[in-house]
Formats: structure tokens, sequence, C-alpha cells
DNA sequence: AAGTAATCGAGACGGTACGTCCGGTCTTCCT
DNA sequence: AGGAAGACCGGACGTACCGTCTCGATTACTT
């Protein structure tokens, strides 16, 4: 018999006050929504939070982290990929949710973390695992049974296909050179599975 | 009363200093390089471009259209798009150009442009005018003559096939979760032309 | 004939905002009456004169170099040293001006400055030099005007009996042991000169 | 039913430990020696003890008492007040004894300890009752016993007294205008005994 | 030739946020 | 009932850039 949960252990000493954790974390979305991630300062969230800055400093290295974390504690997004045996059926399911999001606040949000990934490391290794990873495994498994199922070609290069679906959108979001239209869902999906060879 | 040619009305007052510009953009060009957009702050510009931060601040608002401008300058980048009447090879050659550039220190800093143009757009615009869209541009024109060829369908989206094609390449040289091989060239034309199904 | 003033060559530049450094001795000397030298913080001082930490620190290494100008700037000590030819009352008289600032408000600023000179190199220098060397010469000239004219012994080590004089005022205004009577005055004057000795 | 002696009535819980009493000073002494008072912050006291704050705050209100008591924990120093019948001698052979402290490291200590004392009126309290007031009596009693002898006017003020031999020591210590030699010994007491009228 | 106007360098200024340090207080478990 | 561990709030620290603001000096065109 093993003895369970011995990371459980009662370490010694006070243990992280839960309180000033969430605290922080609603600060954190209410800021990111109200003044976008450049009014995310870790002085205004500690402020806001009625927590002081070394508290915020102990549990999150840079600014960044607060915000994904923020982020992600707010809009927890119900992330349900559907898997009815129809490729493209499924795939406009995900990307229309995906869209929904990216045209309201999340998407602004959204790109400010991206936008600062870029000068913090961190905060893009976060990105990846915490937001894009979880996605495109489930999108893959989707992708994996229809080739499986033989509906698309053995050959294809799954990653880069999930990037000529996924990768305009961003392209979009972070450009804003052409809208976000719900209209994507089909033509991305319909675009990629039959190309555009008349 | 004397005529002049509006245009070349010499306005009275000392003229802009040329070498102060360009001692500008150098600088900005230089830090960029050395240490992203990070290092590129206003005070570090002006003190090794020998300048006052004033002269900085007369001819561009933002250390981003600092930053833009000297990215052309210095990686004033030969955007020699070929139209051979087929397609899939001026595609493909296009993006060959653009992965090799984006694999290297100006990928980096387009990375960063593009990043802090997510809180700058003044900057997100000055991407968008200068950078973008002079290359959709020319790529809209290779794809129209293909579709006035009868190569491609004509009830295609022209800008959203551009987008499937270099969204992918933009995804990923942000989110870094896919690295940008050589061999993206064929695979991304490929799929955007005759799609995936089996 | 000399071209005077080459110091006061204006130099390039703004010039120093005299309003911003009078504001900072200002709020820095009502700290300092108010709460002591714990109050009298860079950033209470920077809040109080409405002038930016940077400024005061452009000019002043330390709080304590500010708080030692501020206290010279408030209360600049009209040190009136007379030499009446009778050195017993000149002293007295010196000694009686000391007694009744220490007595005071100054008083306690002074043993603050002199403690935090304990740990502050800078400061306890500043104090040497602007507040007790030159009462120290002063005294001094007083003292050697007594040995020429015969009344004091010539073999007298001038600084030690300044010592003996004004030691025990600044040993009872820092240890607290004993009051800080007028009456010191007589005394020590009295016993520095004719001893104790029956 | 157990008997006890009621003054070793043992009480509940457990005892103090000597151990972390004795890790406290010692800690504190080092620290004081390596880097001064300013290096001995109650938290770094703890670290280097291997004690818990809290445990420090227990048993001493501040830093500046555990500081004392640390000094007089090391440096507790034979205070010998000799009384050979020789007012002179005998005080010249404890301005000795003090003078050789007050060079070393005890010096610079006990100057901290005085000007941390300007700010903080426990430490203050503590100094004169652990350290001057122990000095004192000593002192008195053999300036007391040189009034009985008649060596000394009975009219003298004995505290004045004292502060006019002991008060330029710490004068000069505090303020380092003038060395510590040790030639103040034979000089203080001359000139308080016979003045130095020509 | 004198005046006017725009620019330039230097650099001081108020302001915001940074990340760190230490002080005291607290909470939890262990002995 | 100690005591070690350590998390917590608060306050100040000194620094980095920001964008604005004087200055004196320079360099053209205008009169």
């Amino acid at each position: 018999m093993t003895l369970h949960a011995p990371e459980s252990r009662a370490r010694p000493g006070r243990p992280r006050s839960e309180r000033a954790h969430r605290a922080v974390l609603e600060a954190a979305a209410d800021l990111l929504l109200e003044g976008g991630l450049g009014a995310a300062t870790i002085e205004a969230i500690a402020a806001r939070a009625g927590v002081s800055k070394v508290t915020i400093y102990k549990w999150w290295p840079t600014r960044g982290a607060v915000a994904v974390e923020a982020y992600f504690y707010r809009y927890h997004q119900t992330m349900d990929f559907q898997d009815t045996g129809d490729l493209a059926s499924d795939l406009r399911a995900q990307i229309a949710g995906v869209l929904k999001a990216f045209r309201g606040r999340a998407g602004a949000v959204m790109a400010a973390l991206i936008g600062e990934a870029q000068s913090d490391p961190d905060l893009a290794e976060t990105l990846r695992a915490s937001w894009i990873e979880p996605r495109r495994v489930a999108s893959a498994t989707v992708v994996q049974r229809a080739i499986d199922r033989g509906e698309v070609r053995a050959d294809v290069d799954v990653q880069l296909l999930l990037d000529q679906i996924y990768g305009p959108i961003y392209f979009r979001l972070l450009l804003g050179h052409q809208p976000l239209d719900d209209s994507l869902a089909l033509s991305l999906v319909r675009t990629a599975l039959d190309g555009v060879r008349a």
C-alpha cells in the first residue's frame, strides 16, 4: 500500500494566504479588463488587491505571469472540443468559439499578452504551455481521428495544418489588417481541406 | 510678387539636420540589433546618436516609430516578387525569402515590433501601412493573375488565402511553438492550393 | 585686467531650478522640526516640496546631506563670537548661546544628525566641516588671544581645552544623562580655567 | 502529587531555549563586528543565529536592545576602577582603559549605538542604565573620596567634573574631529584638576 | 547687415513604476 | 508553552525612462 499525497504534507510555516492569492487575480483581471495590460502594473494590482507588492513578487515572477493566470482565472474558457466524426464541422465549431472570444475583450487581452511575451520569455513559455498547447492537443486529436478514418491524407503535417487554420486568426488579431468575421470559420476550414485550386 | 513652386517653398529657419536624422536611425538600428526593442529606449538612442531627446521627439512620436523606421532603414528588404506564371512556385519563392529573414535577427525585431504594436496604436498602423500592406498588394497581384489565368477558383477570398499562407509564419514567429523551417514554403503552398482531403 | 568669474560661465542645458532647491530645503526643515530626522525621508521631502525624488538625489547624496543643509538653511545661527579681552566672559557668552539653542528643537535635530552621521561618513564629514570647524576656529582664536595676552598658559593644548568645554555639552545632548542648564556656562569655564584642586 | 520548590516552580510549556538566546547574541556580536550596527538587522541576526525573528522580538524590543546586550556579552569590559588615594593617577588609569577600548572595534560599535539611540529612546535608556551609569557611579566614588580627603574643593559639581573628563572623549569618538590619543589621559586630568590659568 | 525663425545640444524637471529591503505581525506545525 | 518556519502588509529605498521644459548656440531665409 502506498502512502498517498506526500506533496500535501503540511509544511512548517504560515501557509500561503488563499485570500491574498484570489484577491491578486481578481484585481489583475479587473485591471486587464478596464485598461488592458498597460494598466495592470504590479503596483496597481497590489493596491487594488490590498496586498503588498512583495506578496505578488513572491508568487509570480513578472506582471505578465500574473496577467496570464488572471486571464485564465477570469476567462477560464470552456474548451469543449467536440468530435462528431465530421472533421469540417468539428473544426468550424472550435473556430467559431475562438472567433467569438477574440472579438471581445478577451481577444484584446490575449493580443496584449502575446505582445508582452515578445519581451518576456517566461510569459512566452507560459502562454505556450497553458494556452496554446492544450488547444493544439485537442485539435490535433480531432484531426488524427479524421486521418484514421481516411478522411484526411495520411502524410499531412498536422501541426502545420493547425497553424494554417489558427495562424490566420492570430495574425488578424495581432495585426488587425482584416476583421475576425464569423465567416472565417467556414472559409478557413474549406481552404484547408480542399484548397483553392480551380 | 514672386511665385515659388509650393512644394519646394524653402521655409525660414534652420533646416532639419540630416546628420542628426541619420545618426538616430543608425543608433536605433544598432540598439535593436544588440539588445532588441527593450534596449532601444529613447534615452539610449539619444545618447548613442549624440542627439538630444527633444530632437527625436521632434521627428518621431514614439520609440516604436523610430524603431520601425530604423528597421526599414537597416533591413530595407529587397521585396522582389516574381510573377512567372506558376502561382505555386512564385509563392514559394516569396515565402522562402520571408522565412530566411525571420529566422535571423530581423525576425526577432519584427516580432518585438508587432509585440510593441499591441500597446501602441500608432506603431500598429505604421506596421500595417509600411510593412504588411506593400507585401500583401504584391502577393495579391500574383494571386489575382492566377485567378485570371483560371489557375485558381474565381470565388476565392484573396485576403484570406494570403492569411492562410502568411498567418502561420507570423503565428510561429510570435508564439514560437513550432520552427520556421524552409520546408514550410512547400507545405504551406501545397495545402493552400490543394487542401488536405484524402 | 582679469577675466572674472570663469566659474559663472553659463553652462549649457536647463539651469538648476532655484525654486525646487529652496522647496526641498524648506520641506526638509519643516519635517525635521515636526517629526525629527526619522520623518525626513526622501519620499516625504519630495512629496511635501512638490519635487521629484530624482531631483533630490541629483543634488544631495543622502537624506543626511539634505538634512544638514536644511538645518543650516533654517537655523542659520548667528555665530557671533565676541572677543572683549576677558576670556572667561567671552567663552561664557558663546556657551550660553549654544546651550540655549540645544535645549530647543535645534538641539534635538543636531543630536539626530550626529546620530545619523555614525552610519553615514559623508554626513559626518559635512557636519565636521560645516558645523564644528567654523565654531572651533572662532573659539580657538579667542583662546589664542588670551594666550597672547598671557592670560592662559602658553603650553595649553587649545583643541583639548575646547573639547573640555564643548565636549560635555554634546555628551549631555547625546546621552541625556544630565540636563543642559544655563549654569553650565559658568561652571564649565570655571573648571577649565581654574581646575578643581582644593 | 509532586512538590517543587516554589521559586523553581517549573512553568508549563517548553522552557526558554538558552541555546537560541546565546545564538542570537553571538550572531549579533559577529554582525556588529563585521559590518557595524547597519549590518545587524533583525533579519540578518535571525538568519545567522538560525532563529526565527519572532523569537528575537520575544526577548528584545528593538534591534538596539539586542545590539547593546550583544556588545556587553562580547566585550564585557573588566571595569576595574582602582582607588589608590591619588585622584589624578586613578582617573588616568580609568581614562586610559576607555581610550584603548574606544580606539578599536568597540569604539566604533559604541559610537553606532549612541547614534542609534538618538532615534530609539529605549536604547538610549538602556545605554544610560547599563553603560554610562555604572561607570559614573564608580568614578563619582573615586572623586568623592578625593573630596573627603580634601584633595578637591568641596563645592565641586561632581557630575560636571566627570563630564569634563569623559565628555571630550565621547565628543571625539562621535565627531571624529580629533584623535583619541593616549596622551589625552594625562592632559584631560591635568586641566580638570588645575585649570589652564597662567 | 540686421532681424526672424526654426533647429540643435545639453540637461534639469515632475512623474510613474520598478524590484528590493527591512520592520513588525500573523499563523501553522513541531517539540 | 516555546520555538522554527515563513507568509503577510507597509513603508522607504534608489533607479530607469518617460515626455516636457528651459537654456544658449547655430543656421538658414527675409527684409
